[in-house]
DNA sequence: GGGTTATGTTTACAGCATAAACATTAAAGG
DNA sequence: CCTTTAATGTTTATGCTGTAAACATAACCC
């Protein structure tokens, strides 16, 4: 691969190395310049594929949803796409969380308004949509009550583990996780 | 009030302005170079009283955690004490955060490690552990897993909410902390 | 093959956190 | 009361940041 004054597929290799980076950096820290010296690009040559900053880290942030969708519907798979596969999502929603805080943080928390993080039309949130469906039998409105509810709890802890409030334990996530416990109408 | 060389109280004005500046700024657009302005004084002037930027975001979550306590208590109070009074605490939970989103994020999210929020000694804490025993009849195992569900519930739809993921929305507030709904032993 | 356009670079600016040196004032001791 | 000292301010400087503007190079099109 010679180096040529055009690089290529710039663009790629900017999201490439941002996801790279924030494997191992807060996101607070990402720093543009420092995406592009990885490249080994210089800075303002990102703004040729980037608005700005904060679209490049849009961008990120598409790639991690996507990588989170794909890690849910492997879990439901192996989980054997029964009335268990809901709570298989749930709990690799959580891991997902675990394995990448940076990129995980970026999705939901770490994009100043507007937040367009197109979770919305992401696999991840069809598959919420269709488990919470299958487990109401298909009301709607229980349906939209219950997928609220259970993003909610995913959510909520993976937050408070991602932020030190709860201790990152496996067997913690199962015990919140629980059918049995959770969503249970009483009597 | 005359204008001196010494400030007098200047470490309780940077953390009255800080927690202003946090009603209407963006957490990650905080600046310690602006918080010096508000007050009058130098940006250096700050590191006399705090050994650098993140020790003062500290002392302003320290802040915010009380006020989060201060409104749980209040409204466990005007809702009798009684059973009904952790479903209270939730909603009052949620709704500060819509009230104080900043605030709110920097108390959980947005102290780099180590996160030294000391929620865990909060009047805010306390009331979580306290109405969870009261909800399960004092058995230990069931009290700490219902403490984090509930817990985990009430902060993902916070920050859901905060991260324009949900809407704001008061009657979904209600809907989601149903205590008919949530954390019932099935059958 | 020459002009146009896409995609790089260099340079420059303002704002940031913070370190170092210096100034002023309040408090303490004789 | 007067001096010394410590607390608490200011000024200045450094290296980082995101990004705008002007310029350079190379790829593509007629």
């Amino acid at each position: 691969m010679v180096r040529t004054y055009h690089h290529g597929d710039l663009r790629s290799a900017l999201v490439e190395a941002g996801l790279r980076a924030l494997e191992t950096t807060e996101i607070g820290d990402i720093s543009l310049r420092q995406i592009a010296r990885d490249v080994g690009v210089s800075a303002t040559a990102v703004y040729r594929h980037f608005p700005d900053k904060r679209a490049l880290l849009v961008a990120l942030a598409g790639a991690g949803i996507e990588k989170l969708g794909e890690a849910q519907r492997a879990a439901a798979e192996s989980a054997g796409g029964g009335p268990g596969a809901f709570g298989a999502t749930g709990r690799a929603y959580v891991r997902f969380a675990l394995a990448h805080p940076a990129l995980f943080r970026l999705i939901f928390t770490h994009l100043p308004p507007p937040g367009d993080t197109v979770f919305g039309e992401s696999l991840a949130a069809r598959l919420l949509q269709e488990k919470a469906a299958a487990a109401t039998g298909g009301d709607p409105a229980e349906t939209r009550r219950l997928m609220v509810q259970a993003w909610a709890v995913v959510h909520g802890l993976a937050m408070l583990m991602l932020d030190g409030q709860l201790p990152p334990d496996d067997a913690l996530i199962d015990q919140v996780i629980d059918p049995a416990t959770l969503f249970g109408r009483r009597r």
